[in-house]
DNA sequence: GGGAGATACTTAACATGTTAAGTGAATGCG
DNA sequence: CGCATTCACTTAACATGTTAAGTATCTCCC
């Protein structure tokens, strides 16, 4: 079989852990994960999202996005009112110290995002963001058909 | 601040998510998970390892193999004797269930990887992974250099 | 040879990933 | 209308990720 190490995934898993592990740090000092920081930034774009729709767009699943939602409401970063035309629905937005927070967090992620684009390249980071985006293209198309298979 | 959609992390979790998923339901059927599916990959390619080794080989964190050798261990898929030389050491190799289960899960898997290839393009693919690994070489040094600058 | 420090793991604690089940609200349709 | 179905989200349960602390063993140097 295959050397495992150079399988996609591997491959994948590692170089997200070598970019991840230059952000970690300095959104541990905030008080911040990862995800918390998807999440913030997503919502910093956008004034305000359904639950499902920033599922979507911060790439977190539901049940995630549920107890983080709770956690960073408990610490006032977020706000969340349900929607009057749907009860089902809630409307979240960031707050004012969620702005705050950010705008504290922001100048170092921008830092350390423009020193690994230094290091790599930016055409070569471009040219593997691109294939990334093919890649994924490719593989949306065979699980929709691998799903509709089992579902038989 | 950049469309985080398209940051380096994002577009490296969603690749390697589109891949994963094409992978899980097969695993799954085996009763395996991911990780337990690349210890078991590891074992196979080298006979016998210590637990640090393993980590390495399978990209894991020493808290993480810990509990999923106890589990595999449990369910009598790897084996794990003390080095004699060294109390502290412990050899983890896999056992024949183990190779039994590989051997079932196998083809499967790597007709799924045969797929993808075959979508995305064996030569795109290769150089997918040439940049990932060198995405990957750019940032173990700044890693080291920044861990130096923390500790001071 | 004995004690300080290093090493190899394990445990603990908390956060997220993943799937399944639960809850309350909306929708469609007979 | 009524009620089964769908929908939006939450909760639950289990597995892993991540960091810190713990434990046992080993090493080295006095």
């Amino acid at each position: 079989m295959r050397d495992f190490s150079r399988s996609l995934p591997m491959s994948l898993l590692r170089a997200r852990e070598a970019v991840m592990r230059q952000f970690r740090p300095s959104l541990r000092e905030h008080g911040l994960t990862e995800q918390q920081w998807r999440i913030l930034r997503a919502l910093a774009a956008i004034e305000a999202a359904e639950v499902t729709e920033l599922a979507r767009t911060a790439f977190l699943l539901g049940p995630s996005l549920s107890r983080i939602l709770r956690d960073l409401e408990a610490r006032n970063l977020i706000e969340r009112k349900t929607a009057k035309a749907d009860q089902r629905r809630s409307m979240v937005s960031i707050s004012k110290e969620g702005v705050k927070l950010m705008a504290s967090v922001a100048p170092t992620s921008e830092a350390i995002y423009a020193e690994i684009t230094r290091r790599f390249g930016a055409r070569k980071l471009a040219e593997l963001q691109e294939m990334l985006g093919e890649l994924e293209k490719s593989l949306a198309e065979l699980g929709v058909s691998a799903e509709a298979i089992a579902e038989e």
